[in-house]
DNA sequence: ACTTGGCACTCGGGAACACAGAGTGCCAAG
DNA sequence: CTTGGCACTCTGTGTTCCCGAGTGCCAAGT
């Protein structure tokens, strides 16, 4: 159906397309690429991958321009990712290793591959699901009021103001603590509640109209953060380019819901994802591909990052700068 | 110098061609206004404001346009604040009421002004210098981990993980934690420093090695974030004005060093502060006027907010709105 | 002394038009 | 199947032209 020479021809059109911006005629195609055919055959491979829907021309006797099938084809077939060059990788590891929390871990994330791609670079913070309690504290701040905190292995800080029914002494919260840890230490927090259902019966009587209130503050701090924390940086890359619909985009950004679904499902291994144009699931982003991958510290894929930019971006270097930051999140994050 | 009349038609001006975008004309502004003038008239004090530097015209037979100098009068003695809307008052209350913590205070105020502005909207965190000491807690993690927990009265949470050079016991941790906070209860953040510089004597021999480290990495944490955390919304509301330049204020709104700038310095008291185009300290933002105030608890202002949109903007409205949601967040921080 | 109507002038922006250049599709020959 | 040739079709650009909004100035009116 499409021989060898047809595909060469696509990734070249793909390839001129990206870097000049501009539809890409058979001339100039057979001269920059060396195919070592003439201009004539080019039109006539392009008429072909045309007729197949892989490229289009804006308008008759313009140049081609790949379409969303071309370029899916391109980046499952054609392009190899492109590994980041030493100084590269030596730059992302210090910079990220500077880090001195998980905010900052996050923000230093979103921000390097925004640089790194010039792009917009999206990243969500480590699930709260997937990860394990660390520790629970609970600071007395008045006679009726102490403060929860919840502290996960991925360095994740939660915490949350309770208002008490009756006046607690130090004693008392020091117990409850201590229960509280001996119970939940190293629990994953999606299955907190079922390992807090019976906690009440081993409590003694005096106690439990306090934990009770505590409980519900705390099973309500892990549900009100299922919507996962997004942040995005490098708005500003996209600020030059026409192609894409600039407010829609920026609107997209704001909309934590959006995002997530942008950065899709965690997929099956810690493959990349590759949205392009019209395959994604939000409207206003045609013209928009997404490249994401998942990260995490050993196996569990605790969430996703990724970059957005317009369909005509240069996959294989933004691929492999996905990829590679991704990784050392992972491992900056398991370190810690 | 400027009679009444010609700040009447100074005021037309700025208030025409901020709902137009369009140079406005001596015509339309004889109508529209009902000054009991001809348009010769209006003409002939256009040509003074003209001559001394409020309006100017884009070019030759063109309407006229406000100059920075224009606005910054119309700002001073031709406008009034504009009220919010009873139904606007409600929507903010009961928005921000919703609130669960700092970062949801600060996301949300952040949104809401965004929102209410259709401008871009800047919140800084509530600095850290001005709070003070709610809680110190150390949390042991391994035998020589310990993870450092500030919680202060504003509610943010600043957390560090401490390698120690000994092991220590749980028993000599609590100890230390004890002594923490008998000292550091309630202390002014920017006096930490000097409370905590006697402590070492106060210790046991044995645990001094430890509470240096620990200590140190405290006040690590105060000097680094001396820097203060500023997040930003509504990007996507400038994206179709073309009179600003889109690239430019994006880049400044991901610099925070800039931005902390642009919201200027603890102003005296808390009145709002208005810079307009070249009146900002940013190269880049000329085109672009910021309505900015304080906000805090009480007397003690924590932090600034405000607004970024193009010079032409609405004014009266967008003081309106920058000043009803600072006081809003003040009390909604005072309160919890 | 200020206001007003009249009038000539200026200039930007849109419509109409022509034109060069890049690129195509097709065809006939290799 | 490939290649060179050729006629054709567009877009983008530059030019010209003209309309209209708006101005500045002046002389007359109050």
């Amino acid at each position: 159906m499409l021989d060898e020479r047809k595909l060469a021809v696509l990734r070249a059109v793909v390839e001129d397309y990206v870097s000049t911006n501009e539809p890409v005629g058979s001339k100039a195609l057979a001269e920059r690429h060396n195919l070592g055919v003439s201009p004539a055959t080019v039109r006539n491979d392009m008429a072909v991958l045309e007729e197949q829907g892989y490229i289009t021309q804006p308008h008759t006797s313009a140049g081609r321009v790949p379409t969303d099938k071309g370029y899916r084809l391109f980046v499952d077939r054609l392009s190899q990712i492109k590994p980041l060059s030493g100084a590269e990788r030596r730059a992302i590891e210090t910079f990220l290793a500077g880090a001195v929390d998980l905010d900052d871990v996050v923000t230093r994330t979103v921000r390097l591959l925004a640089q790194l791609t010039r792009q917009v670079a999206v990243v969500q913070y480590p699930s709260l699901i997937r990860s394990t309690v660390r520790h629970v504290e609970l600071v007395p701040l008045t006679e009726r009021r102490i403060m929860l905190v919840l502290i996960t292995n991925t360095g994740r800080v939660e915490q949350r103001v309770v208002d008490l029914p009756d006046v607690v002494e130090d004693a008392q919260v020091a117990h409850l603590r201590a229960v509280l840890n001996a119970c939940l230490d190293g629990c994953r927090l999606n299955r907190v509640p079922e390992t807090v259902a019976d906690l009440h019966e081993r409590l003694p009587e005096e106690d439990r109209h306090v934990a009770t209130t505590i409980l519900s503050v705390l099973l309500e701090t892990l549900v009100d953060r299922h919507d996962e924390k997004i942040v995005f940086a490098g708005a500003a890359n996209l600020a030059g380019d026409f192609s894409v619909g600039l407010r829609e985009v920026l609107e997209a950004l704001e909309e934590q819901v959006v995002l997530m679904r942008l950065l899709g499902e965690a997929s099956d291994s810690a493959a990349l994802t590759v949205r392009i144009g019209s395959e994604n699931p939000y409207s206003g982003l045609h013209g928009t591909s997404i490249v994401a991958a998942g990260y995490g510290s050993g196996d569990n894929e605790l969430a996703r990052l990724g970059v957005l930019g317009p369909t005509r971006m240069d996959y294989p270097v933004t691929m492999g700068a996905v990829r590679a930051v991704a990784r050392y999140v992972g491992q900056i994050l398991a370190g810690s």
